[in-house]
DNA sequence: GCCAAAACCTAATAATATTAGGCAAATGCC
DNA sequence: GGCATTTGCCTAATATTATTAGGTTTTGGC
């Protein structure tokens, strides 16, 4: 009979896809193998575990999201440059339930370290720079807008928006307006 | 042989140390009925599935919340609310993580609806009072604390900013001038 | 002490993860 | 083009977990 054609990088894109489906919790082997028409155990010749399937996805996402920021942010600056990468994470969210949950999954420190992951907060240290703000000020407000980029997502995804109005776009936008206006005047404290 | 005295909330609060030990994912009923060496199957006489014994400690770990923040409350107003109630949920995070991750487990509508969850929001409301906040900013605004708080409490407890200078605890305390600042002085789009 | 109800157990089924070892299909060498 | 080898996928077996059905034993009220 003839050969379904697993590889590694099918089995992480075609989980990936799952996980947007599912949600990344609910990701199993045996649905993966399904929908390849395939046995469980002929999977672990292309992944060793449930577990290095789950980070393959998540290296996968971390590096979806890295390009797309780093595509976002080209020849952008000051707000526009806030605007562009906080949509960049909260579309994704949107998109890529499975795999933005995929990028929160607890990765051991070399893994984390090798991965794109390292790229996020540089991205985000690079709109500071149209903004006057010196270390460690500079750390801060990287924290505070991975902070609200991932608090947000993360909240509106639960539908934690959506019980009320106004609708969550309209606070989205003076969620950034407000960053900027932040950045614009970063508070001392005293 | 004596028995184990199981009732549900003792298997809640019981569940609710077991996430707080392993993750709120890894919890199982194999593992919680070994804690009270009890067979599983016994478990369901208490509760009618893994998935019941999840929406309870979800239950318990949003009232838990709820209340510490009232009380945190009670009694402050502006910067000091604002700090007051970012503490509890970002200690409750650090303390009880298992349980924090329980807060975003998915509860169908009307149990949802049922829970504390409501409350979170009010509180949130109600440390704007002492700002000059009028609808729908304060919406906005009860928006973007809670981005803030989960984003912050979500990041620092996965490590995010362990890896680096300064403590995360700076940028905490950072982070809470800057919204009172915003609060303070909420921009108004032109 | 007796007896109902409650508390816990054994047994059986099903889904998933994982390992070991087998056969067949594709690949490459001559 | 035929053959050997590698590789891809399979069957089979084991362990863990979730869940249901139905059987005992404990316990508290009388």
């Amino acid at each position: 009979m003839a050969r379904a054609g697993l590889t590694t990088e099918r089995l992480t894109q075609a989980g990936a896809e799952l996980a947007d489906e599912v949600g990344f919790d609910h990701i199993t082997l045996s649905a993966l193998a399904r929908r390849f028409e395939v046995k469980v155990a002929s999977l672990y010749a292309h992944v060793t575990s449930s577990q290095d399937l789950k980070t393959r996805i998540t290296l996968l996402a971390l590096q979806e999201l890295a390009d797309r920021a780093a595509e976002a942010l080209a020849g952008r600056a000051e707000k526009d440059a806030l605007i562009a990468l906080g949509n960049v994470y909260r579309d994704y969210a949107r998109k890529h339930p499975g795999r933005y949950a995929a990028m929160h999954f607890r990765l051991d420190p070399e893994t984390a370290n090798a991965s794109a992951g390292v790229k996020h907060s540089q991205l985000t240290r690079a709109i500071l720079r149209g903004y006057q703000l010196s270390e460690p000020d500079q750390t801060h407000a990287v924290r505070l807008l991975g902070s609200v980029f991932h608090g947000f997502a993360t909240l509106e995804m639960e539908g934690g928006f959506s019980h009320s109005l106004p609708a969550s776009q309209e606070s989205w936008s003076r969620a950034l307006d407000a960053l900027d206006a932040l950045l614009r005047n970063w508070p001392t404290p005293k």
